[in-house]
RNA sequence: GGGGGAGUGUCCCGAGCGGCAAAGGGGGCGGACUGUAAAUCCGCUGGCUGACGCCUUCGUAGGUUCGAGUCCUACCUCCCCCA
């Protein structure tokens, strides 16, 4: 179905990750004869990646993969300019005072993924992390101006749809925003002068910006930079994607755990599972074809690959197996998994006897008292699988099942077990 | 600088004659049906309480009133028009 060269760009175009690319001829061309060096830009604003990254994380991964050289960017200078409206001073500062912590966070997701240089094992692909807070803080405004500045046309960037947009319904457009292009151009060249990046790669989103940077590319050393966006992903209903009643599904292990993970993607719609599969797991392509063609029932047995292997991803493999292994005890065959959250409580608590109320919301399934009532009224809690119908009922050392824990469950997929300590 | 408009259930949008725990939607959660899917239907979607009830909520701070989301004053933020 492609017709590229390189083994890059016919991967990518063969799971879905191409939206537009610029000059695809010459960048096959390039692909082939080259290691490319390539890079994708990451805002810093939260402690973890959440799902939205993980397709441009992939893209990454597949550049590198295919024996070329990603670079991740870290936005900790564009990330301390940030969205100005609705920002107080002190917030702002806060978060670059943050900004380091949330570095380190991320950091470790890359590490999942990509392959970065270690010592003695050096490779000419091995990927490289930057920030671009080292060259964007220390800019000098003047210098800035006659060096990147000269080479924008207001015109033209008044013709950019994101621009151009705001202006025709004559929305606020302040000169930050409008300067944010021209640092992500400059982002561009620094990496191209630093490490001989040629592509920048991004969401649709970023068409209009990562353009900008060719054409400053062009200008200043009269090279040539490639664009590449992937599409934007939104489930079969056309809902975003990576957000749940808890927020967002985040990629660090302490904010939400593999077996959330894992059930997020085996929960996914039927129409969507052939296309995560290709996006979000490694598998070979003719293997998905099997497994995005089961129907009815069996594509049941898709989900469950998609949900292991894109947990084995983020998690490694024995986390994995170990949510799988969970979900099919507890969902399958009714019994307690090993990995299902649990809460620990004291055992004189336990003896003393826990009302209902509050031994859920203290395992976390729900907020209040008020919500254990209505869920109760709803027909929603078990406790050991048992229905409650009052919520006067009391959880007491007789409940510990032979496992040594009590299962709270709050309708048929929410389970959380109480260990008595 | 002058004039006009707006900020509402802390997930979002959005109605709201001085009696309001506040219409409606989206989203979310739960139930039924299923396959841990989608679609559909039903219920729930401030806190405490067994319950009467009490408490906290409509940009912020005051005021008028038996009673304020609603009226008045000042302030903050955002938008529009004029300069």
């Amino acid at each position: 179905m492609s017709a590229y060269k390189s083994d890059f760009l016919n991967v990518l175009a063969g799971r879905g990750f191409i939206h537009q690319v610029s000059e695809p001829e010459a960048l096959d061309a390039l692909a082939c004869s080259a290691t490319i060096t390539a890079y994708i830009g990451f805002d810093c604003t939260a402690p973890s990646l959440h799902v939205g990254s993980l397709l441009p994380i992939m893209l990454l991964r597949w550049l590198q993969q295919t024996g070329h050289r990603p670079i991740a960017l870290m936005g900790g200078g564009t990330t301390r300019v940030g969205d100005p409206s609705g920002k107080d001073e002190s917030r702002r500062l806060l978060a670059a005072a943050a900004i380091n912590e949330n570095l380190k966070g991320m950091r470790a997701i890359f590490t999942r993924f990509l392959r970065f240089g270690e010592g003695a094992h050096a490779a000419a692909n091995d990927a490289i992390m930057a920030d671009n807070a080292d060259w964007l803080n220390t800019l000098n405004y003047i210098d800035f101006l006659r060096e990147v500045g000269r080479h924008f046309s207001i015109n033209r960037m008044l013709a950019f749809d994101s621009v151009k947009l705001r202006l025709e319904r004559q929305q606020e457009l302040s000169f930050l925003e409008f300067n944010y292009m021209i640092l992500q151009a400059y982002d561009f060249v620094e990496l191209y002068r630093r490490y001989g990046c040629v592509l920048q790669m991004g969401g649709s989103d970023q068409w209009g910006n990562i353009v900008n940077g060719i054409d400053l590319g062009r200008r200043l050393h009269n090279a040539q930079f490639f664009a590449l966006t992937s599409p934007l992903i939104t489930t079969s209903s056309g809902a975003k994607m990576g957000k749940t009643a808890a927020g967002a599904v985040w990629l660090n292990a302490d904010m939400v755990s593999p077996y959330d993970y894992w059930q997020y993607w085996r929960n996914t719609e039927d129409a969507d599972v052939g296309r995560f599969l290709k996006l979000f797991t490694v598998l070979p392509l003719d293997e998905i074809a099997r497994l995005a063609a089961l129907k009815g029932e069996e594509i049941n047995e898709a989900k469950k690959v998609l949900a292991t292997e894109a947990t084995a991803l983020v998690h490694g493999r024995a986390a994995a197996d170990e949510a799988a292994a969970t979900a099919r005890t507890t969902f399958e065959e009714g019994g307690l998994g090993a990995s299902l959250p649990t809460v620990q409580v004291s055992q004189a608590e336990l003896k003393a006897g826990i009302g209902v109320l509050t031994a859920f919301v203290k395992a976390g399934l729900a907020a209040s008292n008020g919500e254990v009532r209505r869920a109760i009224a709803n027909n929603a809690i078990m406790i050991n699988d048992v229905r409650v119908t009052s919520d006067k009922a009391a959880i007491g050392e007789a409940d510990v099942t032979p496992g040594g824990v009590i299962k709270l469950s709050l309708g048929r997929k929410r389970h959380v077990l109480l260990k008595p300590v």
